[in-house]
DNA sequence: TCATATCCGTGGAACGTTCCAGGATGCGTG
DNA sequence: CACGCATCCTGGAACGTTCCACGGATATGA
């Protein structure tokens, strides 16, 4: 009866680099050296990745991310995946982090703070190497720490912030050019339509540039009106206003500026459905120009910013401090363009 | 001058279990079994927690996963996470495995097969816990082995396979009941529109229901027509034709079915660009029905598939094979459901 | 021939956790 | 008091890799 304690039995256990080092009759570490590339002997080399391929023998990276004490992989914390705004961006990051030889572990938060920082802890447990931050979740105070206390590198992709990184479009231009077009094709009354889905400081910043715009004009610029997406009212401060009423009235608006593109496309829809004809009875502008907006049946004037470009820079930025922790943070914010399809023309009468 | 070789010295090192064990004043298991839930005296959990706290400790899920030789990360590999109909299952999955307190790990294959075959490498590198396969792409000889070599569970994900786990939707019942639509119109000269963007196996059995209900109406069922969404032209086995040519002609089709959602929307724009109303000259049928295919200024006529539940069910019966490997491989296909919109009607004249 | 340099390969420590056998303590019972 | 038992906690081994200092050949130069 031997006294050495059996060693745990597993089913078709996964070969090691012991297994490897056995079979090609060398040491471990040269194995390890092959397979991370560094240098061995030619002959050698061909014998360990015949041993490798013979046993079907792939790398634990678990087991390598636990040594090196540092992961490969990037958090990818998404606002909702089934928005095609979102879906864009999540897909071109993990493109670009999978070419840098990074995984992207996602984490949908579906606009719920608790979700979020559920998720955020997960992804720290997991160690991940960096976070994105892609998501218009107004960050409550827990949020908040969560992320701040997290010891890892963020960007946070989509909007501008104060700390970490960031990669967001010229908001204050982009409602700047939406308004003068509206102004240009003789609206006057126009106005700023505010829904959930937009990140709450890249939403300041698009209203201010549709107030500078109107100001320049000599326009008169209203509050924000809150709108919710497959409602018909809207809320213009504390007031409750019937969407129908709003657009029938004489002094109301011919011209609306939706933050952005879903909430406007969903806008179009509340409006025919109430027997307002786009652009005939009111024209309509969106923001961020998603695939959806340049289908024919939709043909959304909106501000297009570059959703991969910026997904882009959002992970080069972000592997960019992986590599110097210490470098100061950056701040990019990119150049939109108005795109002028059929959901605008001239107002009525 | 010591002997003992220093420590490696790390910037904000963060604590471990031996940390909080030190600043509690228990040993690491104790720690170990706080964290992990174990039976613990209540005192002394409290005290743990606290120096946990005080600490900002987070249990490091490498190293448990290296101990323990198994994780809790599941794979996905999505076909193309900007189409919609990948992007609502995949975020549902996530959701799923996220309650399940499994973290999920991306991999956007856009189609191709090299980039599919690395992503299977770089999840089982990573000993993720299980696969959902969720893509359209014609699996190659090369795929198919780096899928069936993979020692871990898969599930198929909108389609059905021979091996693995899969949940469909009824593919043949569906284009039975999309052609049988048409029929009731009045439409007699019906095609089958294949494209790229579908599972061909699924394909295929749609194109069946087809034929199967073209059969029994006395009506012939032509040979499938290959479109690529954004071009004109349509092969139909060797010949080449064009749409306008095609849907022109006095024998031309009145009707398409084409096999999923967002080739059918594509063909809506085409159609119109080319001249052709719909659903005034042609009518269109989808299959998918999703998000897209609801809005008004859409309205396309789809056979609908329960995305969500699909999804869901499919982690369902991969977190139910990790348990359980030997468990028989099980298929579940589930039904689906005729939406009739506006871009069906009765043929013209 | 000896010293030195170069080239390749090796062995051991370390990473942070889990799991398990067993130790310490306290209590009830013969 | 001795013993058994329950309760609670502990220490060590193991997981598969990387990294580093070192070792043994072989070549080079004096």
């Amino acid at each position: 009866m031997s006294v050495v304690p059996a060693r745990r039995r597993r089913v078709r256990k996964a070969p090691t680099i012991l297994d490897v080092a056995a079979e090609a009759g060398v040491s471990k570490s040269t194995v390890s050296n092959v397979v991370r590339g560094a240098e061995v002997a030619d002959a050698t080399r061909v014998r360990v990745l015949r041993a490798i391929d013979r046993l079907g023998y792939k790398p634990n990276a678990i087991a390598r991310q636990f040594v090196q004490q540092r992961t490969t992989m990037l958090g990818v914390l998404v606002g909702d995946l089934s928005n095609p705004y979102y879906a864009q961006m999540a897909q071109v990051a993990e493109r670009a982090a999978f070419r840098c030889g990074y995984t992207t572990m996602f984490c949908n938060i579906e606009g719920e703070e608790n979700i979020a920082v559920a998720g955020v802890d997960s992804l720290l447990e997991h160690r991940v190497a960096g976070m994105v931050f892609l998501a218009y979740i107004s960050r409550t105070r827990q949020l908040e720490n969560a992320l701040k206390q997290a010891s890892v590198p963020i960007v946070f992709l989509g909007l501008s912030e104060q700390w970490g990184d960031s990669v967001g479009p010229q908001d204050t231009q982009g409602g700047r050019v939406a308004t003068e077009h509206l102004l240009t094709l003789g609206h006057r009354r126009i106005a700023y339509v505010r829904t959930p889905l937009v990140e709450p400081s890249g939403d300041r910043a698009r209203y201010a540039g549709y107030r500078a715009a109107m100001r320049k004009a000599g326009a008169t610029a209203g509050s924000p009106m809150q709108w919710q997406p497959g409602t018909s009212t809207v809320r213009a401060g504390a007031a409750r206003q019937d969407l129908r009423e709003t657009l029938g009235s004489p002094a109301g608006p011919t011209a609306l500026f939706v933050s952005n593109d879903i909430g406007a496309i969903a806008m179009i829809e509340t409006c025919e459905t109430l027997g307002f004809a786009v652009p005939g009875d009111v024209s309509i502008v969106g923001f961020d120009d998603i695939a959806l907006a340049g289908l024919h049946r939709i043909s959304l004037t909106t501000v297009a910013q570059p959703l991969d470009f910026q997904a882009e820079r959002a992970v080069a930025l972000l592997l960019e401090r992986i590599a110097d922790p210490g470098r100061p943070s950056r701040h990019e914010s990119v150049p939109v363009e108005l795109r002028v399809r059929n959901s605008t023309g001239p107002p009525a009468g």
